[in-house]
DNA sequence: GACTGGCACTCTGTCTTCGGGAGTGCCAAC
DNA sequence: GTTGGCACTCCCGAAGACAGAGTGCCAGTC
C-alpha cells in the first residue's frame, strides 16, 4: 500500500513538530498546529498506516508518535526543500573566512564555522594526500645520517618525515637526491608515484643506491601506503544541547566514536559525487552512532574533490537547515582552495 | 587551631574513600575501612573540626562528608606519597611509543597514552615555537608572485605559510633569499629572530628590498608574534566515566572549555619548573572548570622545557596515581625528544 | 582532658499510591 | 473516506510513608 499525499503531509508535520518540541506528537496537537483540513480521528488513521509502514512509532502505548529512521529518510528524500541560507548566515561564512593564511587555518576556521552555524559537531578532513599532487620535495639534513623529508602538495598540505640513512651521506649527495626526486615527482599525483619512485631507485648509480632506496621506502611507506589522513573536529559541546536526552541517555558512545579517526573518516570520507549526503541513525553502520545522523559533503577546488566535511548530530535534527549549511560551506571552502 | 596527626589521617581516609566510592563518607564506614584505632564518635569530633577548617563539608545535614577543594589541596600537598608506576604501566608506555616516525606521531601517541593510562582527558602541547630554534627555512615558489615558506625547528615542528609577493620574483632571487635567510637564521632561537630579520632587510639591496620586506613581515607576523601554539586532545569520552555526576550535572561547560585552545594552554602551559603541578577546582580560575582538576607538567629534552602536557578530570580523582603517570610520561617524551 | 557509647534528631532516597492528562483504537454514523 | 464519541492504556508528577545513614550532643569512663 502506497502513501497518499495527505499521509506524507502528516509525516512531514510529525517530523517538523518533533524536531522542534522534542516530544512525541499526537493527533490533536497536529491538526491544531498545521492546516491539514481534517479531524484528529482521520489523522489517527493515517498515523496507524504510517506506523504500520515503519515510518513512525510509539514510545509506549498511548503516547504520541515519533519518527523512525525510515521516517526521517523519507522526509529527507521526498519532503524536504532545501532552505536557502539566510543573508546572515552567508555573511557569517564570509566574515569567518576573511584573512586566512594557510591550509591549517582554512581547516580550523571551517570546522568552527560549521559547528557554530549548525550547532552540532563538525568534522573537516584535510585534503586527502591520495588526491593531491606533489608540488615540491625538500630534504633537510639533520645530522650526517639523518634528514627530514618535507613534501608540499598542490592542496597546500605539508608533510614531513624523518629519514634514517644507512650511513653518512655527504651534502652533495643529498643535494643531488633532492634534485632528482623533484625532477621525477614534482607535479605528479601521489597515486601515481610508486612506480616513479621505483624507477628512481633503479636509475641510481649502484654505489648510491642503498641511500636512495632508503629514502624511497620512507616516501612510499609514509606518503602513499599509510595514506595519512588528517582531521579537525569542533563543537562537541553541542552534543549536550538536547540535555543528553538526544542520545538515549549517555554521550559516552558518541564521544568514543568521535575519538576514532577511522570512524570519522568513514562517516565523512566517501567522496563520491559532489552532492550532500545524509546518513541517518543505523545507516551509519556504527553501533555507537545509532541515534546520530551525519550530513556530509565533499569539497575541493572546482569540480574535483579533495576531502570531506560534515556535521554529526542527533537523528532528530533540522535536516533542511543542516544540509543547506553543509553544502554552502563545502562550496565556499572549495572556492577558497581554488584561489590558491 | 592546628590539625594533629589523627585528623590528617581522617582527612586522608575521607579523600581516599570518597574517590573510590563516589559517595559522601560517614564516620562509621570510616573506622570500619581504616585502622584508625578510635571510635566513630571520636572521628565525628575530628570531622567537625575538619569541617570548621574548611577541608570537608556536608552536602546536606545528616549526610556523610565530602572533601572540599582545600581538602584535596591539603591531601595532595601533605598526605600523598607518589606511587611508583606499576611495571605494567611502564611497559604500556614503552609499547605505545615504539616506532614513532615524527613529531606529529609522538604528540598523538602521547596524548592517547595519557588518556588511556589515567582514564581522563589528556592534553599535549606541541613544542612551543618560542622555545625552539630554527633549523632550516625553505622557500618554495607556487607561482611567480607566491611562495610557500617552510620552517623546520630543532624540536621537529614544521610550519608553513603562504607568502604573497608584491610583484613577480625571478627564481634566482628566491634562491638568493633562501640562502641569505638560512645563513642568518639557522640555529637561532626563535625568540631572538626579530632583530636578525630586521637586519636582513636592511642589508638587502634597495631594488630587492620590497620583496625581502614582504617575506620578513610574514616571518615575523606568523612565526614570532602570533606565536602559534598547537595542541592535541584525547579522551573526552572519559568525562562520562562517573556518569555525569562528577561534573555537577552537565558536561557542557567542561566540553566548552576544552574547545578553547587559549584555555587549554593556560591550563597546561605555564612551564615554570619541571615539577608536576596540580590545580584543583577553583584554582584553575576558569568558571567552567569549577569541578575539574588539572595535573600538568612541562616536558622537553634534558632539563629544558619546550612544551606542556597534562590531564583533566573531576576534582574527585586519584591524585597520586595521576601525578605519577603524568610525570612518567612527561619524562619519557622528553627522553624521546632528546634522542632526535 | 581525651575518648566512648548511647540516643534523639534530621535528612535523603526509594517505594507506593493515586489522580489527571494525553493519546490511542475502535465503532457506528454520516 | 471521514468524523465524533467513548472506553481504555499508560505516563507523569505529587504526596505520603518508611528505612537507613549520619550527625550532634551529652554524660560517663579511663
Amino acid at each position: 500500500m502506497s502513501l497518499d499525499d495527505r499521509k506524507l503531509e502528516v509525516l512531514r508535520a510529525i517530523v517538523q513538530d518533533y524536531v522542534e518540541t522534542r516530544e512525541p506528537v499526537g493527533s490533536k496537537a497536529l491538526v491544531e498546529r498545521h492546516q491539514l483540513g481534517v479531524s484528529p480521528a482521520t489523522v489517527r488513521n493515517d498515523m496507524a498506516v504510517l506506523e504500520e509502514e515503519g515510518y513512525i512509532r510509539q514510545p509506549h502505548t498511548s503516547a504520541g508518535r515519533v519518527p523512525t529512521d525510515a521516517g526521517y529518510r523519507l522526509f529527507v528524500d521526498r519532503l524536504t526543500r532545501i532552505k536557502p541560507l539566510s543573508p546572515a548566515e552567508r555573511r557569517a561564512i564570509e566574515r569567518f573566512m576573511v584573512g586566512v593564511v594557510d591550509l591549517d587555518d582554512v581547516v580550523h576556521r571551517t570546522v568552527r564555522l560549521l559547528a557554530q552555524l549548525t550547532r552540532q559537531v563538525a568534522v573537516v578532513q584535510y585534503p586527502s594526500l591520495s588526491r593531491s599532487a606533489v608540488r615540491h620535495l625538500e630534504l633537510v639534513p639533520i645530522s650526517t645520517t639523518r634528514l627530514t623529508l618535507v613534501m608540499i602538495t598542490d592542496t597546500g598540505r605539508v608533510e614531513q618525515r624523518l629519514v634514517e640513512m644507512p650511513g653518512p651521506v655527504p651534502p652533495d649527495d643529498v643535494w643531488e637526491m633532492r634534485r632528482r626526486v623533484n625532477e621525477k615527482l614534482a607535479g605528479q599525483k601521489l597515486a601515481d608515484t610508486p612506480l616513479l619512485v621505483q624507477k628512481l631507485v633503479d636509475e641510481t648509480a649502484p654505489d648510491r643506491r642503498p641511500t636512495m632506496a632508503c629514502l624511497a621506502s620512507v616516501l612510499l611507506e609514509t606518503l602513499v601506503e599509510r595514506s595519512e589522513e588528517r582531521l579537525a573536529l569542533a563543537g562537541t559541546a553541542n552534543l549536550t544541547r538536547g540535555g543528553v536526552l538526544d542520545f538515549q541517555g549517555t554521550l559516552r558512545p558518541v564521544l568514543e566514536a568521535l575519538e576514532e579517526e577511522v570512524i570519522l573518516l568513514k562517516l565523512i570520507g566517501d567522496l563520491e559525487p559532489s552532492t550532500t549526503r545524509v546518513r541517518i541513525g543505523d545507516e551509519n553502520e556504527i553501533d555507537n552512532l545509532r541515534s546520530a545522523s551525519v550530513v556530509s559533503s565533499g569539497y575541493g577546488p572546482g569540480a574535483t574533490i579533495v576531502g570531506g566535511l560534515g556535521v554529526l548530530g542527533p537523528t532528530r535534527m533540522d535536516y533542511p537547515g543542516t544540509i543547506a549549511t553543509v553544502r554552502a560551506v563545502a562550496r565556499y571552502v572549495g572556492d577558497l582552495l581554488a584561489q590558491n
